[in-house]
DNA sequence: CGTATACATTACATTATTATAATATTCGAA
DNA sequence: TTCGAATATTATAATAATGTAATGTATACG
């Protein structure tokens, strides 16, 4: 069953890694420390990790398949955001253990 | 220089990416979770985990090499534990935000 | 309409990770 | 010294992730 199995150590372990494994890259780690300042383009992104547009592009498409981001358009501009509250708490976590000493 | 790269976001991201890999697989990250309850033996966490002898060895053994866990032996049993303590802290920040709502 | 900008998608070669099986080592007890 | 339990190592096939290049789509603006 579903919920038992996300009860159970190993379940627990198993989608929490899941997530650990989408933060676990350098570019998509900047990218959502930079979103959680606030929303960002994608061109915004691509200057300030200066990564290809494609680059950006399809992590930001991963993501938002796994729901951790979301986006909404403005214009010509593409706006994304943090959509996942566990991947800010997490963010936050991180943030605390390894950029504060 | 290598204190500028670890003081920008850009190489603080890489370092804390390659920890979050090394916790981004369902396996090692139950190894780690029943390390923090104190030291076991691989038996004790092939048991533990019911994984295979040989995969939990070899996940030891990658642990070890990047000095996240330790161990020591008593006769015939080889003893791990959490070696760094940025990675107790990183379990610690995960149970709070993964297991306990 | 046509063009430029912003973004998305597809394709693919390269490299990394995983699971599994087989074999090796280490150490204590008989 | 031989045996078995505990752990380590090696090899390898299968799968997944990565970076890059090329192409596609949407929107505003002249």
């Amino acid at each position: 069953m579903r919920t038992q199995n996300v009860n159970s150590l190993l379940g627990r372990c198993e989608s929490t890694a899941l997530l650990l494994k989408a933060l676990a890259h350098p570019l998509r780690l900047q990218i959502l420390c930079h979103l959680t300042g606030g929303e960002k383009t994608v061109s915004d992104l691509e200057r300030l990790c200066s990564a290809s547009q494609s680059a950006i592009s399809q992590f930001l498409a991963r993501m938002k398949a796994d729901d951790m981001v979301a986006s909404r358009r403005d214009d010509r501009f593409v706006y994304y955001r943090i959509s996942d509250p566990q991947v800010s708490q997490l963010i936050g976590a991180l943030h605390k253990i390894f950029c504060h000493d």
